[in-house]
Parts: C-alpha cells; structure tokens; sequence
DNA sequence: AAAGTAACCTGCCCGC
DNA sequence: TGCGGGCAGGTTACTT
C-alpha cells in the first residue's frame, strides 16, 4: 500500500485542495468499507460538514471536521483517494470500476475513494474517541522525538528480525516491505538480523537510512512501482521509483558491489537484499 | 510467547 | 487462447 511517503503525500495535497469545503453529498458504494459507523450514520453525520485540519498517523489520514467528529482513512494494499474540481476529469489510469465512496463539495468538486483490492478502512468517530488501529502505533519515524537513543533502546530489547521490526506499526508507523527493503540495503543490514544483535554504530546507520529513505520518498512524492499502483490526489504517479535500489529488482544486480541481488520470503512478504553487502 | 498461516479482495503475469 | 498458480504497497485473527 501507500507506506508513509505516499500517505504524507496525499495529506499535504488534501490540505491544499479540501480544507473547510462543505459536503453536500456522499455516496458510498462498497458499504464494507465502512468500520464505524453504520452507512446511514456515517453519511447523516458527515452530510454539511466539512473538514478543518487533516493530521498523518503512521498511514492512516485522519480529517478532523467542524461537528467534531474524526474521518479516518486507511488506504490498506491499493487504495486512492483522487480529488477533482467541477466538471474535470481525474486523468492517470484509475479504473472508476473501483470507486467505492465519494463525497461532493459544496463548489462542485469531488473526493474519491478508489481500492481495487477492496482492503482499505474507514471509520468515523468522535474526535476524542480512542482508535485501537491509532491508539496502538509505534514511533513516527519523522518526528524529532523519535531519537537515535528510543530507536536503538526499542530495537535492542526485540529478539525479531529486523525486516519484521521496522515494518511493524506498533514499533514504527509507517514503514511497509517496499522502504523496509530499501533502508536495510542502504544501512548494509541483513534482513534477518535479531532486533537484540544490532549494534550502536549498525542501529545508528540504520536510523539515519530510515529517516533518508523516507524523506527523500517524501520529497518524490512516493513510489509507483506499476501503473495500477500509487497515485497522488491528482491521479498523478510518485517518482521515487528511479530511486529505488533493491526493491522489486528480482534479476538485478546489487547497485554497490554488482552481485546478483538476492530474493527471500520473510513472514511472506518478498525481500530483496545483497548478500555480500548487507550482513 | 513468538512465529507461522489463513483470510480479506481483484488483477496481472507467467508457464503449460 | 485459456486456465491455474503465484504474486502484489497491509493488517488481523487464529494456529502451532
């Protein structure tokens, strides 16, 4: 799915585009989707709303609106939410088949809520209640209290490897198999490393690559790694793809040493390394 | 208690 | 050309 770049890139876009724009209609299609509450509720709660301040936890978008209520989203494996202003079409290769909620605004534009996979959420609570999915993520791996000394004091104390350490939200939020992979090859750690056996200098290259490649992914407006897959609120793909060292790369050679580059299944999830540079 | 597996979905790609 | 298997950015619940 969208991992923390592209969730940040669609939060900062909203802003740009959604903020205090009333709703006057809401359409929802796939009802499932819906966690919390039931669909009469949600639209009933949601129709003349509209929303004041838009924050990211981890990846999920959190629209905190006027009647005090909280719109949460998460865009699980293929979600897109695409905004388009009145009478204009979202470009890009977004198959409407999978349009699943929409609201309308006041001054004719749309929000769009697009999953193919059908394995996003969204709930509306009040803005106080207490989200077990929210309540329960790990560090934002950006913010400035997510030090060197928290990072190496909560992997040290973990017997995991370290690929299913760094993707674990309740640890970090943010972090999926694409970044994991990068981060580790950028830190030269083996996937597989124990939490418990990392050193300082290992944990601190690892926390300076985590805050690089997520940065810079930020900066490229996230990966696309497929035509089907990520789109920004516009429709538009990320660039980071042109970025990326090892992910994906199943026949590629290592972009440091030239080694063939290694894939192994880690709690299922493909996992590209260099094996003679990552130990 | 940690680690593995199945489940939720649709679609693409590859080999036969 | 068609069909089956495997795989895809995630997370949770249920087994071992």
């Amino acid at each position: 799915m969208p991992e923390l770049p592209e969730v940040e890139t669609i939060k900062r876009d909203l802003e740009q585009e959604v903020l205090n724009k009333k709703i006057i209609g809401i359409k929802v299609s796939l009802p499932r989707l819906i966690k919390i509450p039931t669909v009469n509720q949600f639209r009933k709660c949601l129709k003349e709303a509209f929303i004041k301040m838009i924050k990211r936890k981890g990846k999920y978008i959190l629209c905190f609106m006027n009647t005090g209520d909280c719109l949460i989203f998460h865009l699980g494996m293929s979600g897109s939410l695409l905004y388009q202003k009145r009478n204009e079409r979202v470009v890009a290769r977004v198959n409407n088949k999978h349009n699943h909620l929409l609201f309308i605004f006041e001054d004719g534009s749309k929000m769009i809520y697009n999953d193919v996979r059908q394995f996003g959420k969204i709930w509306l609570i009040k803005e106080n209640y207490k989200l077990r999915e929210i309540e329960s993520l790990g560090w934002e791996p950006l913010e400035e209290n997510f030090t060197l000394q928290e990072f190496t004091r909560t992997i040290q104390s973990k017997k995991g490897n370290i690929k299913s350490l760094l993707m674990n939200q309740k640890i970090i939020a943010g972090i999926g198999n694409i970044y994991a992979n990068e981060v580790l090859f950028l830190a030269g750690i083996h996937p597989m490393r124990k939490g418990n056996s990392l050193n300082n200098n290992e944990l601190w290259k690892l926390y300076l690559s985590i805050k690089n490649v997520l940065n810079n992914a930020v900066l490229a407006r996230g990966t696309t790694i497929a035509d089907e897959s990520y789109r920004d609120l516009q429709g538009k793909p990320g660039s980071y793809i042109e970025k990326v060292l090892v992910y994906g790369k199943k026949t590629g050679k290592c972009p440091v040493c030239g080694n063939p580059l290694s894939v192994i299944r880690i709690e299922n999830r493909s996992t590209f390394l260099c094996s003679s540079c990552q130990r």
